[in-house]
DNA sequence: CATTCTATTGACAACGTTGTCCAGGGCCTA
DNA sequence: TAGGCCCTGGACAACGTTGTCAATAGAATG
């Protein structure tokens, strides 16, 4: 026994290979694989016969082989923080149609907002040969990726900037949106309002916070100690956070939420309460219509389109530098947001 | 110019391999390749030369190459409907973790509910050679994957049963959960229900219904023409049939809906409405405590999480013959479903 | 000091595909 | 009928890695 059969043995599966094929199909290995590829230059008796033998033997190509030959493995990677998170699933959905139609699979990973498991991840689909990657990122250093770029793997940041390497960026105008969400509450006569949103590492958190200052500012309202509150977005932690403010001699009278974790947490704190409490919670929720929740509301599948389309358009071989592209949001009044102050 | 300088000339970035890190440590190409992979019998000092190359080259392994000299790629395919469906995002997550815990990575294909574009993932899957697959079929025949499950890629279906071809099933019990659901409103008084379901060509819309017509069955209703209706879960659809159901001179009083997007649509029909309307829907939803919608709930991320669990168990060698796990299911009485006939 | 043993290292083939190039056969033209 | 050309098909190398095996050097043993 010589060692490739006992080699072959030991392995999974033992797939029919074109060699195979060629053999039942007596002809060449490169004429199997021309008909596999659709390329020109095979006689259709011939052709026939080597469809014959494919069917016969189950082949499939197999596209380890072929990533290897070519340098090109026609699959993108995305990084995102929970795909179970309302917010990723359209977004992820849209980069996949995005890929979809450039002919490119998807390969998904949450990194659960924790740098070290994004850089994991990514150094992993780095591994794999990924053309591209999309990252909504953990961390906020990503010099990690720079011999990576530097070999061409074409990369978008997603939601949140990159720390320290120069990449394309699509993010959402986290900063106008909490400024129209707070302007609004101040609109509608509030002057007490607090601010719950996510950790402080996190670049959208602190956007968002920055725009419910800046509303503040803009009406002349001083910020007292105990409005603001950004830790994780746990339900316990938020519910903590907005039944202080709300208690107490002097409690606000409105709640801006900094994202859609916060809101639904907000939502039912504030249901418990008689006193009716306005509500503006960035990130748009399913039924939040029925609910009455006003929304600033960002398009999450535009997002990830626009992710998609930017670095396909690298792959294609854009050479502009890095862009950073900012989508807008919208207010969406549907009555928590117009209550007046209690 | 020789052919290999011309060749590597138009390749796409150029990556460094363990040839060139073994040429700049000065030792040969297998010692790289044992200090990648922490192979043992590399001396100390060897090592941190090599160490250093690579870390001066900024080498990252090629896992193709890996992938086509071992056999398994270390990877998964997971093929869904619609990862932006709230059902399946907590799913693809759960997925993703046992893949994780095992080491392996999530590609992740949506269907879009269309079977050609099902087969077409599937086997894109295969020819990546993913050692595993978890499927929630769209399609009713499914011979197509013989050939593959034959070559040894371990399969598991979600869901809804395969079509003609014998493999591990993970499902909740639809029929059972439905069944209960509607049984709970003719309990609460209930006689004229009405049922909207997804298309019959979904094996778990058929199901849902079948028990639908138990619980009448068993209360000796007989079911009108006009109480039950398959078909898209386009809003536009739903709410037409809704309506239909709802008016006339003899209305449903209560309605059941058969997934969750039924749901979204069925809670807005009836809060448009004057004359209240009971409602039992399969599938949970957020927020649907806050609106006091009673539902059917099957856990998502557990669903996921034993398919991901049986796959795995088979990846490492478990043989038994293929098992169908059915999932129970859970009534959270919320309100929607106890009111009583109007 | 000769000999055996072990630890370290590297040469080489193989994984399954695709790109390059050459051979052979048929056909056309003069 | 000879010469040239085109069309089809196949042999071969290469992609970057890992498994096998052999070679070398140094240590240990007699």
């Amino acid at each position: 026994m010589d060692r490739t059969a006992r080699h072959s043995e030991t392995r999974y599966g033992n797939r029919p290979t074109m060699k195979d094929v060629a053999a039942r199909a007596g002809v060449g290995l490169k004429t199997v694989s021309r008909v596999v590829n659709s390329e020109p230059g095979v006689t259709p008796d011939t052709e026939r016969r080597v469809q014959e033998a494919i069917d016969a033997l189950g082949f499939r190509r197999n596209d380890s082989a072929r990533v290897l030959r070519k340098g090109r493995t026609a699959s993108i990677g995305l990084v995102l923080e929970d795909l179970a998170d309302p917010f990723y699933g359209p977004l992820s959905r849209a980069v996949e149609e995005v890929a979809r139609a450039h002919g490119a699979l998807l390969i998904n990973g949450s990194s659960a907002e924790d740098p070290e498991r994004e850089q994991e991840l990514v150094l992993a689909l780095c591994a794999r040969r990924v053309d591209g990657l999309i990252v909504i990122p953990a961390g906020d250093d990503h010099r990690y990726l720079e011999p990576e770029i530097k070999a061409g793997i074409a990369t978008v940041f997603v939601d949140r900037p990159a720390g320290h390497v120069d990449v394309d960026m699509v993010l959402s105008d986290s900063f106008g949106g909490a400024r129209e969400g707070v302007a609004h509450l101040i609109a509608h006569g509030h002057r007490r309002i607090g601010f719950i949103g996510d950790q402080p590492r996190i670049h959208t958190a602190t956007e968002r916070l920055r725009g419910y200052h800046a509303a503040m500012r803009d009406a002349g309202i001083t910020v007292e100690d105990g409005w603001v509150s950004l830790g994780s977005t746990e339900p316990e932690r938020v519910r903590a956070a907005a039944e202080e403010m709300l208690s107490g001699p002097e409690p606000v009278t409105a709640l801006f939420a900094g994202n859609n974790r916060v809101t639904v947490t907000a939502v039912r704190v504030i249901a418990e309460r008689e006193r009716p409490v306005a509500l503006v919670g960035f990130d748009d929720i399913e039924l939040a219509d029925l609910l009455g929740i006003t929304v600033i509301s960002q398009d999450a599948a535009a997002v990830g389109r626009t992710a998609a389309e930017h670095l396909f358009r690298r792959l294609d071989g854009a050479e502009h530098p890095p862009a950073r592209v900012e989508l807008p949001t919208t207010l969406i009044p549907r009555g928590s947001g117009e209550l007046p102050p209690a």
